[in-house]
RNA sequence: GGGGGUGUAGCUCAGUUGGUUAGAGCGCUGGCCUGUCACGCCAGAGGCCGCGGGUUCGAGUCCCGUCACUCCCGCCA
C-alpha cells in the first residue's frame, strides 16, 4: 500500500464501500460529538469525511487533532444512511470509518482560518500566504490560472506559433517606465535592467527569421501599484509576426482570445466580431480609449443646440471660445429629479462646477436647462438623442479635451447607477488608428504618444509632411469591458523612418543610436515588415476569474508597497555584497 | 510625491455628547454530548484600544504627530 494514500480526497464513491482506502490531507473541520466524531479531511482535489467512535483503536487521538493538522488516515469505506447523505459534497454519499490516524504534521492557532471565505486583511493574507492559498476561492482561482495558461498555449501553438525565452538581465530602456535595476559585478558602475518587456527581443526574433513568436513573458516595471495593476512584475501574453499587416494581426489575436473567454467564461456571451473602434471615436462616444461596451449610452455633440440658446453659461462659452462643445450624455430611465440632483452632487464632488441635466415627464422636458433653452431646444435634443418620458440627459460643455475624462466618467456613473450594466457579459473591441504623437505639456514639446517602433500611417511621407499631431500609428488595443487587456501595433522596420520619427519627438540621430543601436542594426539587415501585441495575462485572468483585484489571481504578489510579506523583500544586503557589486549606500535621511 | 479610508482579543467587528470593571461572534483551552457536515450545550483564558505626544478631574472616544494596511491621483512605451 502506498504510504499516503489509495484515494485522494475527491475519489470515494458508494461503489468504493467495503473496501479499505488510506487518504492523507489537512483536517479542514472537526465535528466532535464526545461518542462520535467527524473530521472532514481536505486534499487539492476535494473533501472526504471520516467518522471515527469509539470502537475504532484511533479513537483518543483522534480526538486530539486540531484544523490544518496534516494526518494520513486508514478505514474502511462505508456508506451513509440516506438521511446523512450529503449532496453538497461529490463524496457525500460515503464515508471512511477510521481505523488507524497518523499525525503526519501539526499546526499552530491559525492567523488565518482556511475554513470559509470571509475577507481578511491583506498583510495577514499576504504574511501567510500559504494558509491563504489553501481556501477555496483563491486555490481555485490559481489553478484557474494554470488552466487558462494552458489554453493560451495551445491555441498559440494550433495558430503555428513557437515560445521562446527572452534575457531576464537586459540593458536599460530609455523610454517608458522605470526600471528594476541590477548592478555589474563584473563591470563597477554598470547595471542590467530587468525587461519592461520583451519588446526588442521580440522584435530580433522576427528580424532573425523565426516568423511567428509568443511567450508567457515576465514583465518588469518599477512603478506604482493599483487594484488592477500589480506593483513590479506581472506577465504578458507577448506575440509577434512577420510579414503582417495589421489585419493578419487581428486575425491571428482575436480567435485566441475569444477561444479562451468562451472556453472559461462558463456560459458568459463573448463578442464574436471585436468591433474596431478609432481612437477619436472612443474619445467623442464613449470619452475613454478604454470603453465598457456592456454600458449602452454613447455621448453626442449637441453643440448647435445650445449655441445662441437661452442658457447663457453654455451659449457664452460657445460664444466666446470656437473650439468649446457641448456633449450630451443620454441616460435611459434617469428621468427622476433625485438622480438628476445625485449625478449632479457627483460631479460637485469630482471638483466640477456642476453637471446640467433635462429630464422628461409628461411629454415635456423639465429641470432649469430645459426652461433656459425652451420647449424648441429641448424637443430637438430628445429627438436626436432618442429619449422619452422618464429618461434624461446630462451635459458637459468646455474644450473637449479638457473636460473628456470627467464626461467619460459621468457616462461610467449613470450606466452604472441606473443599472445599465450586464456583469454576465465579455464585450470586446479593439480601438485603433491612435495617434503617433502627442503635446507633452509638461515639457512643453511633442512626443511620442505610445510606442516609438511603431509604424506611422502613411510611411515617410506622413513624417515630412503632416502635422506631427495629426499623424496616425499602426498602433491598437484590446479592450474588454472596460479594461485595457493589451496593446501592439505594427513595427516600424526602417531606420529611416525610425530616425525620423524621433527627430520629431525631439530626439537627435545620435540618442537613437546610443539608445537604440542594436535595434537599429538590426534593422539595417533585412527586417521584415512586423507586427505585435501583448494581452497582459493577470488581467485575462481576472477577468474570468470576476474578480477586482489582480492579488486574487496571482500566487504570491506583492502589497502595494512593492514589499513580499512572506519572504520578506526587498530585503537589506551584507556589507560583503555591496562590496563586491562596488555598490556604497547614500541613504536618505531617517525623519 | 499627494489625497481619502481603516487600525479595539489569534481573526471579523461593536463600543452612545469624553464618564465606573472595554463587549459580541468565530477561533483557542477544559467539560458534556453516537449522525454531524457553519454540529449543539456549559465554563474559562485571552486587550500597550497601532505607536508617541497633547487637552481634560477623567481619553478607545477630542487634538497634533507618526507608523502600518488599503483605495485613488501623479506615474504606468
Amino acid at each position: 500500500m502506498h504510504a499516503y494514500r489509495t484515494h485522494t480526497c475527491a475519489q470515494l464513491r458508494p461503489s468504493d464501500v467495503g473496501s479499505q482506502a488510506r487518504v492523507s490531507g489537512w483536517v479542514h473541520r472537526v465535528r466532535d460529538h464526545g461518542g462520535l466524531l467527524f473530521i472532514d479531511l481536505r486534499d487539492h482535489y476535494g473533501v472526504t469525511q471520516c467518522v471515527a467512535d469509539p470502537d475504532s483503536a484511533a479513537f483518543a487521538l483522534v480526538e486530539k487533532v486540531r484544523a490544518e493538522w496534516v494526518v494520513r488516515i486508514d478505514g474502511e469505506v462505508k456508506a451513509r444512511s440516506e438521511d446523512t447523505v450529503n449532496d453538497k459534497l461529490p463524496t457525500g454519499g460515503v464515508e471512511i470509518f477510521i481505523r488507524e490516524l497518523e499525525v503526519l504534521s501539526t499546526s499552530e492557532e491559525l492567523p488565518l482560518p482556511v475554513f470559509g471565505e470571509p475577507d481578511y486583511p491583506e498583510d495577514i493574507r499576504l504574511r501567510y500566504r500559504f494558509l491563504d492559498l489553501r481556501r477555496d476561492n483563491l486555490h481555485a482561482n490559481i489553478v484557474q490560472r494554470s488552466r487558462i495558461i494552458d489554453s493560451i498555449r495551445r491555441r498559440m501553438w494550433d495558430e503555428g506559433f513557437f515560445e521562446f525565452q527572452t534575457p531576464i538581465l537586459t540593458a536599460s530602456s530609455p523610454e517608458g517606465a522605470r526600471d528594476f535595476l541590477v548592478p555589474s559585478r563584473l563591470h563597477p558602475g554598470k547595471f542590467y535592467a530587468l525587461p519592461q518587456a520583451p519588446q526588442q527581443f521580440k522584435q530580433l526574433t522576427m528580424i532573425a527569421g523565426f516568423d511567428r513568436y509568443f511567450q508567457i513573458a515576465p514583465c518588469f516595471r518599477d512603478e506604482d501599484a493599483r487594484a488592477d495593476r500589480s506593483p513590479g512584475e506581472f506577465y504578458q501574453l507577448d506575440i509577434e509576426m512577420s510579414f503582417v499587416t495589421q489585419e493578419d494581426v487581428f486575425n491571428a489575436v482575436e480567435p485566441v482570445l475569444r477561444g479562451v473567454f468562451e472556453e472559461f467564461g462558463e456560459g458568459r456571451p463573448v463578442t464574436q466580431e471585436f468591433p474596431r473602434i478609432a481612437y477619436a471615436d472612443a474619445m467623442r462616444k464613449y470619452g475613454t480609449d478604454k470603453p465598457d461596451l456592456r454600458n449602452p449610452i454613447v455621448m453626442e455633440n449637441v453643440t448647435d443646440t445650445f449655441r445662441g440658446s437661452g442658457f447663457k453659461i453654455f451659449a457664452g462659452m460657445i460664444e466666446k471660445d470656437d473650439q468649446v462643445e457641448v456633449w450630451a450624455i443620454p441616460a435611459k430611465g434617469g428621468g427622476s429629479r433625485a438622480f438628476c440632483d445625485r449625478m449632479n452632487s457627483w460631479a460637485q464632488g469630482e471638483g466640477q462646477p456642476g453637471l446640467g441635466y433635462i429630464f422628461f415627464r409628461d411629454g415635456e422636458g423639465a429641470g432649469p436647462v430645459a426652461k433656459n433653452i425652451g420647449e424648441e431646444r429641448t424637443a430637438a435634443l430628445r429627438e436626436q438623442l432618442g429619449l422619452g418620458d422618464g429618461d434624461a440627459v446630462f451635459f458637459v460643455c468646455g474644450v473637449p479635451k479638457k473636460f473628456v475624462d470627467f464626461a467619460g466618467a459621468a457616462r461610467t456613473r449613470a450606466g452604472t447607477e441606473l443599472g445599465m450594466i450586464d456583469e454576465s457579459r465579455f464585450d470586446f473591441c479593439w480601438i485603433v488608428d491612435f495617434p503617433m504623437f502627442e503635446y507633452d505639456e509638461a515639457e512643453k514639446k511633442v512626443d511620442f504618444s505610445h510606442n516609438p517602433f511603431s509604424m506611422p500611417q502613411g510611411g515617410m511621407e506622413a513624417l515630412e509632411t503632416r502635422d506631427p499631431l495629426e499623424i496616425l500609428g499602426y498602433q491598437y488595443d484590446i479592450v474588454c469591458n472596460g479594461i485595457e487587456l493589451s496593446s501592439g501595433a505594427i513595427r516600424n522596420h526602417k531606420p529611416e523612418i525610425m530616425f525620423k520619427a524621433f527627430e520629431i519627438a525631439g530626439y537627435g540621430p545620435e540618442v537613437v543610436e546610443e539608445k537604440f543601436g542594436g535595434m537599429l542594426r538590426a534593422l539595417q539587415y533585412g527586417a521584415p515588415p512586423h507586427g505585435g501585441i501583448a494581452p497582459g495575462l493577470d488581467r485575462i485572468v481576472m477577468l474570468l476569474c470576476g474578480e477586482e483585484n489582480l492579488r486574487e489571481v496571482i500566487m504570491f504578489p506583492m502589497n502595494q508597497q512593492a514589499e513580499d510579506l512572506l519572504m520578506g523583500a526587498p530585503s537589506e544586503v551584507s556589507a560583503r555584497q555591496l562590496r563586491d557589486l562596488h555598490i556604497q549606500l547614500n541613504l536618505p535621511k531617517q525623519g
